[in-house]
DNA sequence: TATAAATAACTGACCAGTCAGATATTTATG
DNA sequence: CATAAATATCTGACTGGTCAGTTATTTATA
């Protein structure tokens, strides 16, 4: 193998690790990846695998790293810039859309869940980094749009959940199933009605005359 | 050990079994999981266990099998016996929130996720006759009901999927952060909120008026 | 040629599944 | 009723194979 001597290429060959490390945990679980295989995928040995990650455990703490705290920016930046709460549904449920088509995180969620109790701490660290962090965002701006009246709601923090769950859902039937073209979902069409529903179902009686199309 | 001789005695030496596998493999992961724990657990050898169970795969199907069945027939009744689909609705959610609560399911999903590509003709079953079917049963009470005008939805088929997610969100969350405190949701009022904005969201205009608590 | 990167053979630990023998329980016989 | 033979259950040491992580050696390149 081509050698990489310079930091550049070590970012990229650590990349490229990381990226095999996901197909191989997801493929197989991470208790039953082989880190030969993995680094195999990288068109690498194992040996130099692990001149660039101390542990398989290490690799795996990286991957998450590099696959969430993208997504989390954004989350809150949505939670930020949203002139109302029924917008923000619908800017949290269209961003929630495109992850589920088009990112990674289908399968880092299968993966995570699968291995979790092997990973206490690591679990702890992403409930309170990641998903706390996410439900917070969106309670936030739930609860802050029910204290202006704008919508009817129970505990806003409990409803961020319900806004939540359908990426649950259909991240892990995706990465369970999408392989099947039987059980293909029309994703979009999934979080747009998840969209309706709720807007409907939160918003004031007076806003309902002129619903929405 | 006693000798298990009658077929009552046997029947219950193979439950004792299962609850432990479930235990072994919940805590940590199918492939993990040692056939020697999961018998030190049921007080049993491991030999024993090869004696009531071909393999651990076999094991696994068994308890699949074990833990899905009765919940599938108490779905059917409701989605059979309901007087509108509001209604289901409301019983829907609330056995839900009692399968999260109280039952093995939780467990068994995250087993189940964890090493799905482990087993593709398993999982394709479970799919089919298990995931589909629910998903069928609680799509067509939704597709009669929207028929006679009685709510207003998308395509049924999918917001059937939008009526599951909670149960799918709060059972990985009470599976994997079910033993920290500071994680503890209140799934009463998160399946009661649920019911809400589902009745809600979909309920006709007219209906409407005469709004509920 | 010096040195940093890459390799592959190696080690030690682990585990699913097997099987020969041990033991609990039932059954036959005096 | 006593006890010995028969039977089915149970056990745990063993085998064959796997794999994470290490290291002695090779090789690219500045």
């Amino acid at each position: 193998m081509k050698r990489a001597r310079t930091e550049e290429a070590k970012d990229a060959r650590r990349q490229v690790l990381l990226d095999a490390a996901l197909d191989e945990f997801f493929e197989r679980g991470f208790t039953a990846a082989r880190t030969h295989d993995i680094a195999e995928r990288a068109g690498l040995s194992k040996g130099t695998l692990y001149l660039y990650f101390d542990s398989k455990e290490a690799l795996f703490s990286e991957l998450i790293e590099s696959l969430t705290s993208p997504n989390l920016a954004r989350i809150d930046e949505i939670a930020a810039t949203s002139p109302s709460a029924l917008d923000a549904i619908d800017r949290f449920t269209g961003f929630a859309s495109h992850l589920v088509r088009t990112s990674d995180l289908p399968r880092l969620m299968k993966v995570l869940i699968g291995d979790s109790q092997h990973f206490p701490e690591t679990m702890k660290r992403y409930r309170e980094e990641v998903l706390e962090r996410v439900l917070g965002a969106i309670g936030s701006v739930l609860e802050a749009a029910k204290s202006r009246g704008e919508i009817v709601v129970g505990d806003p923090h409990l409803t961020a959940r319900l806004v939540i769950a359908p990426v649950l859902f259909s991240g892990i039937w995706q990465a369970m199933f999408g392989a099947d073209p039987k059980a293909q979902v029309d994703l979009e069409a999934l979080f747009g009605e998840h969209a309706r529903l709720l807007r409907r179902g939160m918003e004031t009686a007076d806003v309902r005359d002129g619903d929405h199309a």
